[in-house]
RNA sequence: GCUGAGAUGGUGGAGUGGUCAAUCACAACAGACUGUAAAUCUGUCGCUCGAAAGGGCUACGUAGGUUCGAAUCCUGCUCUCAGCA
């Protein structure tokens, strides 16, 4: 298990490092950006699009591909990679998020029942009264087959009171305990090992300190940092992200949700992140926001993001992007993508997605080799990013 | 030409005497989007003054009329659509 995670270069100013990653299914170069397929397919997009836009991994999701299509249908299949018919490294989350917090989003009376058990729900597909606990997410992640998988914890909401807070982290730290055993038994029966990640709760370095020295008790493969917003503050995500990770120095640290954008994601890196994933680099997609670099009109106050289905783009006869080789960039027209927009013309989805994935993950690789010549402080200036 | 129906804001389409600057939808514009129930969600959407509360003005084809009061009732005109010739 000690050979999954290979640091290669650290940067000499921040806790920024490259590595390896090593999966069953191929090497994660590291830091890495997954993109999110929930539900066995990051929307709009097919494998071959996943690997032309430069995508190590994909991260699907337990609560809804245990919902729909169920285990039976991920068991045939030999797990959610094969049915997609991605061939590369893969990840699942453990469903923790879903359970606490997507459950009403609509504001219809769904319930959640969270006990020290587990977690009892209301199926959004069927209605069906379903539950999940630490050793049940164990037990459907290895039928989905990620590589990389997430222990089951109950993630610590802004809007909590401190009791609830403090009830979740207790909470989470004896999930993740029974997901680690529960985890361990059934690796012994595989024959591709899956690693465990645990996630590590906390709302200020304190407190995610403790919680990771707490949690680390149990030999994790790598760790997930959950709950606490992260990416969306730079001077946040530096002292969280930077705090822990000197406690972490020869495990693989994954971000759940990183947000924040260019920005967040060199402060993830900065504070020694290695892989993360996010949904609103695709979902912002969808909906014509798309990333630009410098030379594209990006900078810090549009956050390196347009909108391109505004109006004024209408007549606007030059590419996305100058920089960007993906095949929206190369082949069509700002007008044209526009139109695509304005239209629903479903084409626009899987260009805009490929385009905004195909940015992060060039983005991944410039870090990388900015990283290996030590240039990382130019690439974070040429991003106007402050160092 | 006759008969019938109708003309409402960028569009479709509610409203049939006062609570209508006018339901709603779409478009447009602005904003949000962290482990995706999100090709979603939120706001604005006649002009104008105001930070806001709120005020002023102009509006429901057009010209008149009835009424304390009309998008709503009456008459003329213009136009549109359907049926008959």
């Amino acid at each position: 298990m000690s050979s999954l995670f290979k640091i290669i270069k650290k940067d000499k100013d921040s806790f920024a490092r490259v590595g390896e990653i090593s999966t069953p299914h191929g090497v994660i170069q590291t830091p890495a950006f997954t993109p999110v397929g929930t539900r066995a397919s990051v929307r709009g997009l097919d494998p071959v699009d996943l690997i032309k836009s430069s995508s190590q991994a994909v991260l699907a999701n337990t609560y809804h591909l245990y919902l729909s299509p169920g285990l039976e249908v991920m068991e045939k299949a030999g797990g959610f990679a094969p049915f997609m018919g991605w061939s590369g490294p893969t990840i699942t989350d453990s469903g923790g998020y879903q359970v606490s917090f997507l459950w009403d989003p609509k504001g219809t009376s769904r319930k959640v029942k969270i006990t020290d058990e587990g977690a009892t729900f209301t199926s959004h597909i069927d209605g069906d009264k379903v539950s999940i606990t630490p050793e049940k997410s164990m037990q459907i992640q290895s039928v989905l087959s990620a590589d990389i998988i997430m222990s089951f914890d109950q993630p610590v909401g802004d809007s909590m009171t401190s009791k609830q807070k403090n009830t979740a982290y207790q909470r989470s730290i004896e999930w993740e305990k029974r997901s680690f055993v529960e985890w361990a038994k059934i690796q012994e029966n595989r024959i591709n090992k899956q690693a465990l990640y645990a996630v590590v709760q906390g709302e200020d370095m304190q407190s995610r300190r403790q919680f990771l020295e707490k949690v680390m008790e149990n030999n994790f493969s790598g760790v997930a940092l959950g709950g606490q917003v992260i990416g969306s503050d730079v001077s946040v995500t530096r002292q969280n992200i930077g705090f822990t990770s000197d406690l972490l120095i020869q495990k693989p640290v994954h971000a759940l949700g990183l947000g924040g954008g260019v920005h967040g994601v060199l402060a993830a890196i900065e504070g020694g992140i290695d892989t993360f994933d996010n949904t609103s680099v695709t979902r912002m997609a969808r909906t014509g926001i798309l990333f630009v670099y410098p030379e594209d009109g990006g900078n810090n106050t549009n956050k390196f993001k347009i909108d391109f289905s505004k109006s004024k783009y209408k007549f606007d006869t030059s590419p996305v992007s100058v920089v960007c080789d993906c095949i929206l960039c190369k082949r069509f027209t700002r007008g044209y993508l526009r139109h695509l927009l304005v239209n629903q013309e479903p084409l626009a989805i899987r260009l805009t997605t490929i385009h905004n994935i195909t940015f992060i993950n060039s983005l991944m690789e410039r870090i990388r080799n900015s990283i290996q010549t030590d240039q990382f402080s130019q690439l974070k200036r040429y991003f106007e990013f402050e160092v």
